[in-house]
DNA sequence: GTTAGTTTTAAACACCTGTTTTAAACATAA
DNA sequence: TTATGTTTAAAACAGGTGTTTAAAACTAAC
C-alpha cells in the first residue's frame, strides 16, 4: 500500500463533496468519515483548495487521457461525413463511452463527477474552474474543435454558448439523476441507471446542437 | 412605503445569493449591502432560511400565476397544430417570457431562481425539492400536461426523463451563466444576458424534445 | 402627553470553520 | 542501535457563522 491515508481522504471528500457541495462539507466531516487525522487534508493537500483540485484531478485526468485517444482514432479514420446528424452522435457517443470508460469500476463516481462540475460551476468557485481549463482545457479544446466542423452554421460565438447548453444538459442530468430516479420511483417499472440516461442524451444532444437559430418565435 | 426594511433585505439578498450562491454569502454582507441592522433577518424572516425562501417566493409565486394564465390563453385558443415542432416553440416561449416578465424589474432574480432549482435536484435529499412541488408543482404539471400532446411518440416514462433533460439545460445554463460569461470575458463582443440565453434556448429546446430515441449508436 | 406596540440598534452568545503548531509515533537506512 | 526523514496525533489558534438578548428609538392611538 502506498497511501491508504491519501486515498480514504480522497474517497470521503468525493462522496461528501456530491452530497452537500464544496463549502456546505467541512474538513472535520471528511476526515471523520475517512478515519483521518483532522489534520491529514492540510498535511498532504495543502488545503482544502487542494483537496478539492484532487478530487477532480483523480476523474478528469483519466477521462481527459481516454477521450484524447478515442478522438485521436475518430480522426484517423476517414469520414466522408455522409450527414452531420450521424458524425455528431458518433462524437457525442465518444464523450459518453469515455465516462463511461473512467467510472466503470466506481459507479457512483459519474455522479459524484457530474455535481463536481456543476457546483464548480454554479457555485462561483473561480479557482476550480481555471484550474480545469489550465490542467484539461485542451482535451475539452480538442473534443470542441471536432465538434465544431459538424455544426458549421454558426458563428464562433453561437457554437460557444450552443456547446455548453448541450454540456449543461449532460452535467444536470447525470447530478440530478438521483433526485430524478427518487421522484419516479414506483411510477415507472424500469430502473434508469447513469450509462441509460447517457444513451438517452446522445441523439438529443445531436438534435439539439442542429436546432436553428432563430432571432424571434 | 409600507416596508423598506423588508424589501431593501430581499433585493441585496437577492444580488448576493445569485452571485455568489445561497451558502456562501452571509447574513452579514447582505444587511451591510442593504444598510439594515444585522437582527433585522432574524427579526423579519425569522432565519436565513426564510430569507431565502421569502426570496425565492417573491419569484416563484408571480411565475406560476403568470405562467398558468398563459398556457390557459393558450389553450382556450384554437391550435390546429399544423406543425408540433411549431407547438413546443410556442410553449417554451411561454414559459421563457413567463421568467422574463417576473425578472422584468430585478435581473437577478432569474439566476437565483435557477439556482435554487440546481440545488433543489442535485441536493440528495429533497426537502427544498418536495417544498417546491407542493407550492408550485401544479403550474408545472399543467404545464408537462400541455407539453405531452406534443411530444407524442415516446412512453409517459420516456417523456418523464425527456422533459428533464430539457428543464436541465435550461437550469444549468442559466444558474451558470455567471460562469460561463466570466469564461468568454473579453473573447466575444456582445454581452449575453439571461434573456438571450432563455431566447436561444426555446428552439433547441424544441428540437431536443422531438430527437428520436435510439436503441443504440 | 402618556401609553402600548413595533422596529431598530449594539453587543454578546455559542458554535463551527480552515489552518497551524508541537510533540509523539513510525519507518527506513547506516 | 542510532540516526534521519516521514507520517500521525491532540490541541490550540484566529476568524467567521447564524442567532439571541436587552435596551433604545420610533410610531401611532387614546
Amino acid at each position: 500500500m502506498t497511501h491508504a491515508t491519501t486515498d480514504r481522504i480522497l474517497d470521503a471528500a468525493e462522496v461528501e463533496f456530491a452530497a452537500h457541495g464544496f463549502v456546505e462539507t467541512s474538513v472535520r466531516t471528511i476526515t471523520t468519515k475517512a478515519k483521518v487525522n483532522l489534520a491529514a487534508v492540510n498535511y498532504h493537500f495543502g488545503s482544502k483548495k487542494g483537496l478539492i483540485q484532487a478530487v477532480t484531478d483523480r476523474f478528469l485526468g483519466p477521462l481527459s487521457q481516454h477521450l484524447q485517444i478515442q478522438l485521436n482514432a475518430y480522426e484517423k479514420s476517414a469520414h466522408q461525413s455522409q450527414n452531420d446528424e450521424h458524425e455528431l452522435r458518433i462524437l457525442f457517443n465518444i464523450l459518453a463511452q469515455s465516462c463511461q470508460y473512467v467510472a466503470q469500476h466506481n459507479h457512483h463516481s459519474l455522479a459524484v463527477f457530474a455535481r463536481l462540475i456543476n457546483t464548480a460551476y454554479s457555485q462561483s468557485q473561480g479557482h476550480l474552474r481555471k484550474h480545469l481549463m489550465k490542467q484539461y482545457g485542451a482535451s475539452f479544446l480538442y473534443f470542441m474543435k471536432i465538434l465544431r466542423q459538424f455544426m458549421p452554421v454558426m458563428t464562433n460565438e453561437q457554437f460557444f454558448w450552443r456547446f455548453h447548453y448541450l454540456l449543461g444538459m449532460l452535467v444536470f442530468s447525470l447530478s440530478s439523476s438521483e433526485a430524478l430516479l427518487a421522484i419516479c420511483e414506483g411510477e415507472y417499472a424500469s430502473h434508469r441507471g447513469l450509462d441509460q440516461i447517457m444513451a438517452d442524451l446522445v441523439p438529443i444532444m445531436a438534435s439539439a446542437a442542429q436546432a436553428p437559430i432563430l432571432g424571434d418565435c
